[in-house]
Order: C-alpha cells, then sequence, then structure tokens
RNA sequence: GGUCCAGUAGCUCAGGGGAUAGAGCAACAGCCUUCUAAGCUGUGGGUCGAAGGUUCGAAUCCUUCCUGGAUCACCA
C-alpha cells in the first residue's frame, strides 16, 4: 500500500532532516484534488512545528526527500502546505496488472476465525413488509456481502415476531369476519390477507371505543373494557395454554404471511441462513433474569414483577419480567443473545434494527454486563434511520404505508415504460426484456435506499417515482451495459488479448484508473462502517469517470491497436469493478440494456 | 423534562480537522453521418441552523441556544 509506504517515508524524513521523532498518523495523506496536478498529496502543516520553516520550505525538502526515496514518485509540486506527488506512469500500470486484473481484487481472504452474526429483517407475522423493512433487509443483506468481502463469515438471521396480543387480533378478527376465506380462495398474497385482518381488528376496535366513550366512559377505560380488546386478550391466555384451536389457526395464518414473506424475499434477493421464532424463543431469557434476582442484581418489586435499576447510569429503571411471571421483549432479547453467543461464539452480534429501538439496545447490553454475560459486549445495534413519507413517518392507521410488494412491482412498471419509450428492447426476446426491467426498476429502488448513510432519516415522495437519469441505480447500469458491449463489439472484430502497456496515459485514463486504485480501501472502509452508502457512492463516482473517458476519448475508434487494447483493459476492469460493487450492494447489471 | 440523532444549493444527498464546500434532480445553453444520448460539456444557484470557543487551519471538534425527529410502557 503506498500510502503506509509515503506515510512512513514522511517520519523518516522529519527523522533525517529535522531529527525529531513523529508518528505516522499525524501526516495528512489524501487523494489529491482534480483541479490540481498530482495523485496524492501529503499536508505538512502538521510537520512545520518539527522542522521550524514555513510550510512551503518544509513540503518542498520533504518532497525532494519523498522523490529521492520512492522510486514510483515521479515529481512534486508545491501549494502552500501541500505537497502533491505525481506517480510514475509505471505504477499505475503495474497496479493494473497485478492487482485490479486479479478476481479477488477489493476482496480479503477469508481470515477471521469468529463469525459475525447478523440479523435483519425481523418481520411482524400481521403486517406485510413496508417501505421501511425494505431498507432494513437492503440494508442486512448488503452489509453481510461487504463483511464477506472482508473475510468475515457471516451468518445471517432472521427472528420473526409471531406471537403476542398483536398477533392474537388478526386471529379474533378472521374468527369473526372472515367466513373461512384463504389466500387462495381471496386471490390476495397470504400476508396481504393477514394483515387485511389486522386493520379490520384495528377499524372494529376504534369504532368500539368511540361508542363506548359516546355513552359517557372514560376514554382510558374504554380502550380497556371493549369486547374485542377483551376477546384478544383471551385468545392470547389460550394460545399460551396452547388451546389446540387457536393454535392450529394461528399456524394456519402465519403459515400464510409466511408464504407472502418468501415471495417478497425472493424478490428482493434477501436470504438467510437461519430463521428464528419469537413463539420459540420468548421464554429465554428468564432463567437468566432469576439468576440475575439470586444474585441481587436485580430487583424483585413486591407485586412480584423483576426490574433493572439503571438509575445509576443515567437511565431509568427497566422491566424485565412481568408480576405475573410473564417475559417481555427484553426478557427474550437477553435470552437469545446468550442462545447465539453460546452457539456460535461470534466476534460480533450486528443487530439491523431501526433507531426507534436504540435504548431497548443500550438497555439489553448493559443488563448483560450486569448479569456478567460477556454476550452484551459483542452486541452491536447498527441503527438505521427511517423512511419518512413528505407528510413525515408511515403511519399504517393513516394508511400511509407504502407497500413492498406495490413499490417493487411500481418499479419494475416505470422501468417498462421507460426502457420501452427509450426503445431499448426491440431486439429483446419477451423473457430477456422482462429480467431487464427487474433488473432496472429493483436496481433503482436498491441504490435509492443505499446510496444514503444507513444512519441518517430519509425521505421518499411517492408521488415522484425514483429516477433513473444521474445518481441512480439505472445510470451505473447502463454504465456497465456500454462497456459490455465494447468489449462484445472488440471479441467480434477479433482483437488480440494481448495487452501491451501504452507509451503513455492520458488525463481521462488516468482518473479512471486513480479510482479503480481506491476501491479496496472503499470496500474496507464499507466493512469497519458497515456501511453500503460508501460502496454506493464510490461507484457512482466511478461510473461517472468512465462515462466521461468513454465520450472524450475513442475506443475502438482509435489507430493504434496497441491503444486500443489497453482501453479496452481499462474498460473491462472498470466494468468488473462496477459488477463486484453493486453485487455488494446486491444489485445486478444486464450485459446490455 | 431527561437522553440520543439530525439540520450543507429550490429539492434529494455526499463531504465528518486541511486548498476556492461537491454531485444529482429541477432551470437554462450546447453536443448524436463515428464505440448505446438512461450519456457528456457548460451557466446560474451556498452567511454549511445561530452564536461563542479550541486550532496555523473548522461544514467537520467543544459549549450554549434554535428547529425537526426518535426514545424514556407490565408494547415489540
Amino acid at each position: 500500500m503506498i500510502e503506509q509506504k509515503i506515510r512512513e517515508c514522511c517520519v523518516a524524513a522529519v527523522k533525517d532532516l529535522y531529527h525529531q521523532e513523529i508518528t505516522p498518523e499525524i501526516i495528512g495523506f489524501e487523494r489529491t484534488k482534480k483541479e490540481i496536478e498530482g495523485d496524492f498529496t501529503v499536508v505538512v502543516f502538521p510537520l512545520v512545528r518539527f522542522a521550524r520553516k514555513s510550510p512551503e520550505a518544509t513540503a518542498a525538502e520533504v518532497g525532494e526527500y519523498l522523490k529521492s526515496n520512492i522510486p514510483w514518485i515521479l515529481h512534486y509540486n508545491v501549494i502552500k502546505g501541500f505537497l502533491n506527488l505525481v506517480m510514475k506512469e509505471a505504477f499505475w500500470l503495474d497496479f493494473l496488472e497485478e492487482e485490479a486484473a486479479s478476481p479477488n481484487f477489493g476482496t480479503t481472504p477469508d481470515y477471521h476465525q469468529a463469525p459475525v452474526i447478523l440479523e435483519y429483517s425481523s418481520p411482524n407475522t400481521n403486517k406485510p413488509l413496508h417501505l421501511g423493512h425494505i431498507r432494513n433487509n437492503l440494508l442486512g443483506n448488503s452489509i453481510s456481502l461487504i463483511l464477506e468481502a472482508n473475510g468475515y463469515h457471516v451468518i445471517k438471521v432472521n427472528l420473526v415476531n409471531d406471537r403476542g396480543i398483536h398477533i392474537c387480533k388478526s386471529l379474533v378478527a378472521y374468527m369473526k369476519w372472515s367466513n373461512g376465506e384463504t389466500p387462495k380462495s381471496a386471490g390476495i398474497k397470504g400476508d396481504h390477507l393477514v394483515g387485511k385482518y389486522y386493520v379490520l381488528f384495528e377499524k372494529q376496535y376504534k369504532e368500539e371505543i368511540r361508542s363506548l366513550t359516546a355513552s359517557g366512559i372514560p376514554e382510558e377505560e374504554a380502550a380497556k373494557s371493549a369486547g374485542l380488546i377483551v376477546e384478544a386478550q383471551e385468545v392470547l391466555r389460550r394460545w399460551e395454554a396452547q388451546d389446540p384451536e387457536i393454535i392450529a389457526l394461528w399456524q394456519t395464518m402465519n403459515g400464510w404471511a409466511y408464504e407472502g414473506f418468501a415471495d417478497t424475499y425472493k424478490r428482493l434477493g434477501v436470504e438467510f441462513d437461519k430463521t428464528y421464532y419469537e413463539s420459540d424463543t420468548y421464554l429465554l431469557g428468564k432463567a437468566l433474569v432469576y439468576s440475575g434476582v439470586e444474585r441481587e442484581a436485580l430487583i424483585r418489586k413486591p407485586d412480584g414483577s423483576i426490574w433493572v435499576d439503571l438509575q445509576d447510569e443515567g437511565l431509568d429503571e427497566k422491566l424485565l419480567m412481568r408480576s405475573d411471571g410473564t417475559s417481555v421483549y427484553m426478557t427474550q432479547d437477553l435470552g437469545t443473545a446468550e442462545q447465539r453467543y453460546n452457539e456460535y461464539h461470534p466476534s460480533r452480534m450486528v443487530y439491523v434494527v431501526g433507531n426507534e429501538q436504540i435504548y431497548h439496545f443500550d438497555v439489553l447490553k448493559r443488563v448483560l454486563r450486569i448479569l456478567g454475560k460477556p454476550s452484551g459486549d459483542a452486541i452491536f445495534h447498527l441503527s438505521y434511520g427511517m423512511v419518512e413519507l413528505p407528510e413525515g413517518k408511515m403511519k399504517s392507521r393513516e394508511g400511509t404505508v407504502v407497500d413492498a410488494d406495490d413499490l417493487m412491482e411500481e418499479m419494475y412498471l416505470t422501468a417498462e415504460e421507460t426502457t420501452r419509450t427509450l426503445g431499448k428492447v426491440d431486439d429483446f426476446s419477451d423473457k430477456e426484456a422482462n429480467l431487464l426491467f427487474e433488473t432496472i426498476g429493483l436496481g433503482a429502488l436498491k441504490y435509492f435506499i443505499l446510496k444514503v448513510d444507513p444512519k441518517k432519516n430519509m425521505l421518499f415522495d411517492p408521488k415522484e417515482s425514483i429516477d433513473f437519469n444521474g445518481n441512480t441505480g439505472p445510470f451505473i447500469q447502463y454504465t456497465y451495459a456500454r462497456i459490455q458491449s465494447l468489449l462484445r463489439k472488440a471479441a467480434d472484430a477479433g482483437s488480440s488479448s494481448f495487452v501491451p502497456r501504452p507509451s503513455s496515459l492520458v488525463t481521462q485514463e488516468r482518473e479512471v484508473i486513480k479510482l479503480l486504485y481506491q476501491y479496496p480501501s472503499i470496500v474496507r472502509q464499507a466493512g469497519d462502517e458497515l456501511s453500503p452508502a460508501l460502496i454506493a457512492n464510490y461507484i457512482y463516482d466511478l461510473a461517472k469517470e468512465y462515462n466521461q473517458f468513454y465520450q472524450e476519448v475513442p475506443v475502438l475508434r482509435e489507430e493504434d491497436p496497441a491503444v486500443v487494447s489497453f482501453r479496452l483493459e481499462l474498460s473491462s476492469i472498470t466494468g468488473d469493478v462496477i459488477r463486484k460493487g453493486m453485487k455488494l450492494l446486491g444489485i445486478n447489471v444486464p450485459e446490455r440494456m
């Protein structure tokens, strides 16, 4: 890595020239800005106090030292405290031949012993997936691929929320009003059918509360005493008592939901190594909590409920077990964390969960620590921001939820319309064309979501369809398809595979190579920060740079066959990096579009 | 009220101690007899929420304030 070499050489320069010891980290090292001549820039301001000279003089002396000690440096220039280094072309050409052309470029060989457990998706069986889940799933899927590229063994797990009072609500509604309809008889996707009954319950429940309050009952009391909610609670009791009738219906309706989810996951392109169900895990953690009481790390209140007191740590008291001895979400999460930790001995357990649960994970880690469990330190909550609509947060009650299946279908249709209008598929078979629409539509959606920093909230306006021009998935896909078109034409013309070295590089070639050089460090950084956005923005920069090259520099039209051959090679490598980078985002690229 | 996150061009987003703050969209003006115009080039557009502070240097770090959001359930 040239950066390390240059940093070390700067340390040596300060030692030899100024007889001072410095550490490599204090040196500023970056890519040279585009308008200025140079490939890499050393910021020497931090060195001037050791040199006791002006920034310009320091930069010049260090520059001279670097040039005579690092053979790859051709020359340098100094602007204020910025030492701009120009590398020899051989440096870039060696890089292309020896690194970029390698199939493993940008991936680290498998070297991490302990796996990483990555939990994401975590749907609720009474609601179909919506845009928020899409972000979650795309992030989880992409992060798993990025971690794998960085040499980690990733175990992707899904924890399905398939029990609880909310699930019982859809059961009650179904028993009352369905007349036994099924996804098949209703012609509705399973998860949507279940969701329909959940919504119906909420609607009727609200109606019931309204009529109760109209007859003079306070709202709070009405919400508790309404017949529907009482029924749902009764169903929950029967469920916990394993009532065969309830269990059977519960299994049937959950089965419908899973069939629906499976379709959505498939179209989104996400998958899991293991699926956990809360109905299996909700009792886990109780023993942990009891042992915590015995060790007096937790508090049992007179009514029997168990709490953890985090007030010394600046938080509140938090319930861990109800007074009737039943467990809450936290109890279960304590249990599953321990279970996974003991099963896989992971180096990290990453949870892709929305930022509304920051407090939950904070408490979870603290409680595990209080209980003396090391699993708490392995937990990392990847908290991502919400997807907001122009009018604010998505609310299922107000019908402002953007459904995942609908959105994917819309993207497909928009892709089809745009593509047909442009006349791009006139010579495609139906099958090829449909595949292309899916690739472009889903590519646009995925890129749109993944290009923004996971931590930040993002805005989605359903009225404005996701763009296909500019900083978008289709733009990148188009660039890739263009490259493949060039390569096909060249292959047809029978150009040789021998790639001679060009006598010199034009600016556009050099800029593309410099960006290619960044790729491995971007992949590493994306792995360190668990941020697909870094890959997305990088691939965009690369595609944009390549397009400029493509537009301004002849490839096949070039007369010198050696230059043609080199430019094809550069194009081919760029195409490979675009494909690999997009793959890390879970986005496919088409050979033609 | 406590805690946490965010505020950068009209809009959506990059940049998270270094040079004159960048892209895309939208607007306007160019570029297809030549490798795919889902492209390329150019123009306009900014007191980086505000004020202080640290620093040779601050959009970036610290403090306070303003605005928006999240969260603080015997929900998950």
